[in-house]
DNA sequence: TTGCTTGCAAATGATTTGCACTGCT
DNA sequence: AGCAGTGCAAATCATTTGCAAGCAA
């Protein structure tokens, strides 16, 4: 993770332990979960993600409740990717679209680059539902 | 709206303001918004909306940050429709899909239906980036 | 009447911030 | 050295809840 460097983030220990949870999950996690993963306090767990985000490097995945997610932005991760999240425990799993809904997606997102005014920087395709878990408790 | 009818919901005074202002607008609202929309005092704005969630009749988007906002469910609103989010000041307006894409869309949902565990119950497209006024302004 | 609803105020829980101290570069 | 980064505790903000009084069915 090189990605401090062009930013004006100084690599620090601390944030070197949050992009490390980070780097190592299949997930977006919560705050807690990156405090628990890593050891540094909320506050700078806050203010780290919250810099990370400004800086591009981490994004921010709303959840249902239970406050935000975060994971690594898709390009310092391995791959494009969306979200099954489950609406009773507001899990977030990652999975792969298929390359062709992806190319029709991208499609649709000129057109409304035309259309809308919006400077458009991204999509979110997230399914949601219940997960395993949840259907079987 | 006789959506509270089959459900065990009272049609108060209340509700129906609530109900009302979300149905005359045509993008997602916050609790604020709602609740300076309709008048009715906070508590039971975020009582009343919680109540419709869990009956189905309206469905919780997640902007991004200035918390969730509102909007009917499709069954009872005008039409099947996907946002675009301003990542900027969290505006969100609703846009139509295109069918091919949506048809697509069901197909990956199959998919997912069938390998991931999950009980499907819908899918959420959003495009992001910065809306007209956040560019110019 | 009956019990779901309401409104207020108090409680909660997540997130943010002030400030003095620490450690990167 | 110099300033960004840190950690604690206190402050803030959205959201939730207890409880007595009100209203729909």
């Amino acid at each position: 993770m090189q990605a401090l460097a062009p930013l004006e983030l100084r690599l620090t220990g601390n944030r070197r332990s949050v992009l490390a949870v980070l780097e190592q999950s299949s997930r977006p996690l919560t705050v807690e979960e990156v405090v628990s993963g890593s050891g540094v306090p909320t506050s700078t767990a806050y203010r780290n993600l919250a810099e990370l985000v400004e800086a591009g490097v981490v994004v921010r995945v709303s959840g249902v409740g239970g406050g935000d997610r975060h994971e690594l932005a898709e390009q310092f991760s391995q791959h494009h990717h969306h979200h099954l999240v489950c609406t009773d425990c507001g899990m977030v799993t990652d999975f792969d679209p298929s390359p062709q809904l992806e190319k029709l997606i991208d499609r649709e997102v000129d057109a409304l680059l035309a259309t809308s005014g919006f400077e458009i920087t991204h999509h979110v395709f997230d399914v949601r539902g219940r997960c395993r878990d949840c259907v079987a408790g």
